[in-house]
DNA sequence: ACAGATAGTATCGACTTGATATATCTTATG
DNA sequence: CATAAGATATATCAAGTCGATACTATCTGT
């Protein structure tokens, strides 16, 4: 999903400028499957609006900047549809957090345990904030997805508070023996 | 967690060469949190031995082309643990699966059916996978992280299968009322 | 015999990130 | 009341990254 189909997709749900697109996929449903910065999103719609898949209207805002909005047209939301026809790729998951456990482990054992403690109030936040757009948004999909999300966090915060202790003391013992 | 940061911890489990680790970080325990291609990964070999923080020897082999095998430095087994001092950034989740269920609805209602229902062969076959990798790796640390992804799969799974028909009822209900 | 996977290094264009610039208005805080 | 901080808004740039591809040689399956 490359942030030109994501513009797409965001402005099939309504139109939006970039500063808007780019405030939803920080904060909004889109936030914790998905990013992207305002250096892709810009050039993305810039391309969009050549191609004629999307139209772009100037806004003049009362004590605000101008506006660039933008719209969906009948040819961008047949290339979104043809886009949704194929299966989506895998996910992509990159976890700084499991990274530096692993490597922890090489380096500096004694830091696993904080990495850890620190995680488990992370997931605690990141449930606390998916639970609060659950009561915001009101979409079925949207409910479904920020569900999802919130099981896997959830599960992720049980696994580590279950085993935590145990895989301390399994690399206690290691401490022990190297030394 | 860049590339580079990346090869060093690598590196810090032990030497490789650049098609060693870009096996590693597609195929091992590394494989479902993070990811890197050629292109970044050599490059950042290239600049780790100009800077010092890993050596460089070349191996000759039998039958085979010749490997540049890296191995990690004092100062950079330092500069890692400096790395691992400051605390991991966020987990970065991009789903195009997710994104689809979102923007299908605007676009395709009926796909979100077929796309749950791939999601669950993908998760299951997910789940397989990590479960193989266990089987292999031994390290604590390694059965921690994988045990990490499989519980958080599992939920994915469970979540979908459970409210999967809740959601295609309140969408039918939706396509009926559009229509 | 021949296709395709495996082992290996390497590069390139296109895309993306994160920081930064610019400018104005609103909201806290001492 | 001043002043810092943050929101609203567009935009660019260097540095990093991906995905594809190039090249060569061997091993494996049909």
């Amino acid at each position: 999903m490359d942030v030109r189909t994501l513009c797409l997709g965001i402005l099939a749900l309504g139109d939006a400028s970039g500063y808007e697109i780019k405030k939803m996929v920080a904060e909004g449903s889109f936030s914790f499957f998905s990013e992207a910065s305002y250096g892709s999103i810009y050039p993305a719609l810039t391309r969009l609006t050549e191609e004629g898949l999307v139209t772009c209207r100037e806004e003049a805002q009362d004590k605000r900047p101008d506006k660039k909005v933008y719209s969906l047209t009948p040819a961008g939301r047949a290339a979104l549809r043809d886009t949704l026809r194929k299966d989506p790729g895998p996910d992509r998951h990159r976890s700084e957090f499991l990274a530096a456990l692993l490597f922890a482990e090489a380096v500096s054992p004694e830091r696993v345990r904080d990495l850890i403690d620190e995680r488990v109030a992370q997931h605690e936040k990141k449930i606390a904030e998916l639970k609060g757009l659950l009561e915001e948004d009101v979409s079925a999909v949207s409910r479904f997805v920020i569900e999802y999300g919130i099981a896997t966090q959830e599960a992720a915060l049980h696994y580590l508070k279950r085993h935590r202790d145990r895989l301390l003391g399994e690399l206690g013992h290691t401490i022990e023996a190297a030394e």
